[in-house]
RNA sequence: CGGGGCGUAGCGCAGUUUGGUUAGCGCGCAGCGUUCGGGACGCUGAGGUCGGUGGUUCAAAUCCACUCGCCCCGACCA
């Protein structure tokens, strides 16, 4: 490719709306162009290193016994309700209607079609396992798009869905995604963390997420210092005590004037905050909830949510909280009868806490789980933190930011239930298929790989997903044996099955250096009189500080070295 | 949805507070010439319904109202 002929031009200044490194540069290098908020356009590069990401995963997929297919964008609202997923979605779901003013969504992701697909097209054990994918554009109408590709609401998604007949040929698939997904960031060059996950609205068990690390990243990653253990933070555990306290004491109460919060309390009577217990009110599904955690302890509002079922929770008003009966501040749940009570089991990490004694100015002495009060729900509700212990090991839990460019998950048979996708097992028996599903954000990966791979110049593409292979960058084209070679090096190279990018412009040297490197094409041929002096071209890597001589009758078996790494 | 910011030429901005000729500057773009191994220089030139609508006024980029869009933080979400 001749750049004179490229669309797209480079950009010497950033753009005002991009702050991430990736947003920045991918606008800079002119590869894409915003739509609408969330909404991009990939021009011609953009589209040459989707492409080969695309086919990366493709040959992964294959390898690993995958069917590509292809299902629709536009699907019925129907299939959303009857799956119950509509509400899981919620806003998130684009919706429209036809002209007969039915109700159509745009994909968000293809669980429900190709369920349906499959229950109609699979009735015996015979027919499974199944590994089925299809690389589209899936909708979702994000709260807030953000960072250029980073987060957007139309993407191209490559989701493959696993169909077996019992939960070991889940397992089986899901080890066998596991590992074409590594080797996917492997081939892209992106080093990649698997991480323990929340499933979220796509629902099921078991799920990990690959991450990407990254500062700009919006996922908060927990990870052992020692031990393989890496979740992200809305699902990490950590060990919370234990915290003693001796045997059981009688409750006692004791005089807290002005004292609301549990640093007042622990400060005021002088205890640790972990001797005490907190209380939190939340709104979920428009229910008032009464929520008790260890007072060093906070909330992990999306174990919350899980542990409540709900679809939406928010943190209650004071005006809601008065409402309910409660003294604000010296709240405990002793006695609290008609509000469902959930209880972080660091309730039972000790004994004789202090807690509100639900009126002012006074709290508890010795409170103990469950002799003094009974939660509804008894669980894991605590936001783990950096610096808490392994749950599995013990030792120290660090935290990093990481961007999520893969999420699999074992969603198990409440979707095949739901549709009705079953088939007949060996001994004649109707079952519910055994799904998971498989999904990686193609323009996500991109940015990420850019966020991972630039300098203060540009983008260093990894070789693998780089646009163009080659950057052929002659100076002086108007010295006729400069541009005499350089055609025929064009040409030659070109014929080999490299790629290249030629820089025919009319351009300073600066110029064109300064493009290169803001491309970040993996390799640099100039060729200019000082080289070809000595029959030569300089090569050089858009990683590399430093150059080489290449002589003429060498370059391609050179580039080809190195483009094979 | 809450908070903050911004819409003036392809890009980056000034001008708006205090209304007043043909609305500026830099980059980029076109032509000519001189340069050119890390974003050169000179000359000439093209390019703008000042986001939109309505209002106030002799007069609106500038004041008022409404509205649309975009970015950032949070909520939420994969």
């Amino acid at each position: 490719m001749r750049i004179s002929k490229l669309f797209g031009k480079t950009q010497r200044e950033v753009p005002a709306e991009a702050e991430t490194a990736s947003h920045q540069l991918l606008l800079r290098a002119g590869m894409i162009s915003q739509v609408a908020a969330g909404v991009y356009a990939y021009m011609p590069l953009a589209w040459r290193a989707l492409t080969k990401i695309e086919n990366i995963i493709r040959d992964e997929m294959d390898k690993a016994g995958g069917q590509e297919l292809m299902m629709p964008a536009l699907q019925p609202l129907e299939l959303w309700q009857e799956s119950g997923r509509d509400v899981a979605f919620g806003k998130g779901l684009f919706v429209l209607a036809d002209r007969r003013d039915r109700k159509l969504a745009l994909g968000p992701t293809h669980e429900e079609v190709i369920t349906q697909m499959v229950s109609r097209n699979v009735q015996s054990y015979r027919d499974l396992p199944l590994l089925l994918y299809h690389i589209q554009t899936k909708f979702r109408d994000e709260p807030r798009p953000r960072g250029g590709l980073l987060r957007v609401r139309e993407f191209t998604m490559k989701d493959l869905y696993s169909f077996d007949i019992d939960q070991d040929g889940l397992d089986q698939s899901y080890n066998k995604m596991l590992q074409a997904y590594n080797n996917i960031y492997a081939r892209c060059g992106l080093p990649s963390l698997v991480v323990e996950a929340d499933s979220g609205a796509i629902g099921g068990k078991d799920s990990h997420e690959f991450m990407v690390i990254a500062e700009t990243g919006e996922d908060e990653v927990i990870r052992c210092e020692k031990c393989p253990y890496s979740a992200n933070a809305e699902k990490a555990e950590s060990v919370k005590g234990p915290v003693g306290g001796g045997e059981p004491l009688p409750v006692e109460e004791v005089a807290t004037p002005g004292m609301t919060t549990i640093e007042q309390v622990s400060g005021f009577l002088g205890i640790a905050p972990n001797r005490t217990l907190k209380a939190i009110f939340y709104i979920a599904d428009g229910e008032f909830v009464f929520v008790a955690i260890r007072g060093d302890l906070e909330v992990n509002e999306i174990k919350l949510k899980n542990a409540l079922h709900c679809a939406e929770l928010r943190l209650a008003t004071e005006a809601e909280v008065l409402d309910a009966g409660i003294v604000a501040g010296s709240a405990s749940s002793i006695g609290i009868t008609g509000i469902r009570v959930v209880a972080d089991d660091s309730v039972t990490t000790g004994t004789n806490f202090v807690a509100g004694a639900n009126k002012p100015d006074t709290h508890v002495r010795n409170v103990n789980y469950p002799r003094d009060f009974k939660a509804d729900i008894l669980t894991d509700i605590a936001l783990a933190r950096a610096g808490d212990e392994c749950p599995r090991c013990g030792s120290r839990l660090s935290s990093v930011r990481g961007i999520e460019v893969g999420h699999v998950f074992k969603l198990g048979t409440f979707l095949s239930e739901k549709l009705g996708a079953s088939f007949i097992d060996a001994s004649g028996i109707s079952r519910p298929i055994v799904m998971g599903c498989y999904g990686i954000g193609i323009g996500r990966l991109l940015a990420a790989a850019i966020e991972q791979n630039h300098d203060d110049k540009g983008i260093i593409w990894p070789m693998s997903i780089a646009p163009y292979q080659v950057y052929l960058c002659p100076l002086y084209r108007e010295n006729s044996r400069v541009s005499e070679v350089t055609e025929t090096l064009y040409e030659k190279l070109e014929a080999e099955g490299l790629e290249v990018l030629m820089d025919d412009r009319e351009e300073s040297p600066g110029v064109k250096f300064n493009d290169a490197d803001l491309l970040g094409i993996p390799l640099r041929v100039t060729v200019s009189p000082r080289t070809l002096e000595k029959d030569s071209v300089e090569v050089k890597l858009r990683s590399n500080k430093d150059a080489e001589i290449v002589p003429l009758e060498k370059v391609t078996t050179r580039l080809k070295e190195l483009i094979k790494g």
